[in-house]
DNA sequence: GCATGATCATGC
DNA sequence: GCATGATCATGC
């Protein structure tokens, strides 16, 4: 007889943990709470009690496995090594489910992390082995509410685990080098390090550096999760159901063979491109016999997929999973750069509500890029110079969040012909982005203003690609 | 038909 | 030749 008689599960047994779980299928929160004998669950009884704390569901979750809450770096079913996470999903209009937001990890702890190997670090002795609890998350409707639809246990698979390594070990020489502060998500491909706590929770110590640090955790960025949404989706409900639920995609790398020995994803996509290096779009559509027109607008992309030995119709996995943007890049033939880089129109009525951190902007902005960068030569042909991967730097990004807060202010006082000019920064400005000088968008005065983005200037993009 | 990545066109 | 405004091309 064990002690856990009283358990309605068996902890040593993740199959027992599993099927224990998924009978929350289809529940909501709320129920979960009514279905308890009364012996578990929120100490006062008053379920509502702390709605608006986030960790409500990892709490509920926890108590119906009869799990203290604990802030240990130990897995939550410790005979099994399995943890415990929950995490919204959201609802599209086209009616496809996709993940709301990052699945948050453990902690970094800035002092004990630069002491670690990856082979029994505190990061994989926790993570490794999930027990996720997918809920959809519904505006305007109690937290108690939202219903939980997916539960399933999981790993990673050996292909992603071994770019989370590189990940993890790319962090840990940041923070090495005494650049705690610097992280960026877009340093890294599917494990991130986000700020947790946000700047009310004051700076972290670092080593090998005096500068304050933010709090940061690990985390499986947003796009990944849509993938094992899928398969977890397609366990459950079946193929044909789970077409709705994430993505699928095409990955780059089928085998792990595939690399080369150190290696990195990196490294591996840009030796898959060096090979081209010089050709013609011309030269490599008749390679790979594609045959979109030479102006087509997202002929990196095209050409990007047929290098990797992507099918046209898939996207690519790895990059949709690190939320990669492909740009093109295309270098006049005396060296210069004509072009500055757009991004999505700017909402008028949204970015006076947003502060910088929660802007669609900087969403895009701290991502990692993959540039595909064409040159002209003597008969105007685009040639394949070269591609690199880019983020932009800590100290870039905060910039940036000046030519945002000027353009946010303007916005706000209802000023829109006075924005930041390409001559006037040395990042970035705001210019005109729409169909045509008739593509309008609504502002918060209630009047309608010509569509417009935020851009990154030529110039400054020249430098990024000369530094590499 | 809209959103968006990319590039063209014009005037100084 | 550059700054800035305007528009094209494509996918969903």
């Amino acid at each position: 007889m064990s002690s856990f008689d009283y358990l309605p599960y068996n902890p040593n047994d993740s199959s027992s943990i599993r099927d224990y779980a998924q009978r929350m299928i289809d529940s909501s929160f709320r129920e979960i709470i009514r279905s308890a004998d009364g012996n578990f669950f929120l100490k006062d009884g008053t379920p509502e009690y702390s709605v608006n704390n986030k960790g409500i569901y990892g709490l509920i979750a926890e108590s119906y496995f009869h799990i203290y809450q604990n802030n240990i770096s130990k897995p939550d079913f410790i005979d099994t090594g399995i943890e415990l996470k929950s995490s919204p999903l959201k609802k599209l209009n086209n009616g496809k489910i996709v993940s709301k937001e990052r699945l948050v990890l453990s902690i970094i702890n800035y002092n004990d992390l630069v002491n670690e190997q990856w082979d029994n670090c505190s990061f994989l002795r926790k993570n490794s082995h999930l027990l996720l609890i997918f809920y959809l998350w519904k505006k305007d409707i109690s937290p108690l509410d939202y219903r939980i639809k997916l539960v399933d246990l999981w790993r990673f698979p050996p292909g992603d685990l071994k770019i989370i390594k590189d990940d993890w070990v790319k962090i840990q020489k940041k923070i090495k080098d005494g650049k705690a502060h610097e992280i960026s998500d877009g340093d890294t491909l599917f494990l991130g390090a986000c700020t947790k706590g946000g700047r009310s929770s004051g700076l972290r110590v670092q080593p090998n550096s005096l500068i304050g640090a933010p709090q940061r955790a690990f985390n499986i960025k947003q796009k990944y999760l849509n993938f094992i949404i899928h398969a977890l989706a397609e366990r459950w409900y079946g193929p044909e159901i789970a077409d709705k639920w994430g993505y699928k995609a095409e990955r780059i790398v089928k085998e792990i063979e595939e690399y080369q020995e150190g290696e990195t994803f990196d490294e591996l996509v840009i030796r898959r491109f060096k090979k081209f290096y010089g050709k013609s779009i011309a030269e490599i559509k008749s390679d790979y016999g594609l045959t979109f027109p030479d102006t087509s607008k997202h002929r990196a992309y095209l050409i990007s997929k047929a290098i990797l030995g992507i099918k046209q119709e898939n996207s690519i996995e790895e990059f949709e999973k690190a939320e990669i943007e492909i740009k093109t890049v295309t270098i006049e033939k005396n060296g210069r750069l004509k072009e500055s880089m757009s991004f999505p129109a700017i909402k008028y009525k949204q970015i006076i509500n947003q502060d910088f951190e929660d802007s669609d902007i900087y969403d895009i902005l701290r991502r990692r890029f993959f540039f595909v960068i064409f040159q002209k030569d003597e008969n105007k042909n685009l040639r394949l110079k070269r591609v690199m991967f880019w983020n932009m730097g800590a100290d870039d990004l905060q910039k940036y969040r000046e030519i945002y807060e000027d353009t946010r202010l303007k916005i706000r006082k209802g000023i829109y012909d006075d924005f930041i000019k390409i001559s006037s920064g040395d990042i970035g400005h705001v210019r005109p982005h729409g169909a045509n000088s008739r593509d309008l968008m609504e502002t918060p005065q209630g009047t309608f203003e010509i569509k417009r983005s935020f851009w990154l200037n030529s110039n400054y993009i020249r430098l990024q690609i000369m530094d590499d």
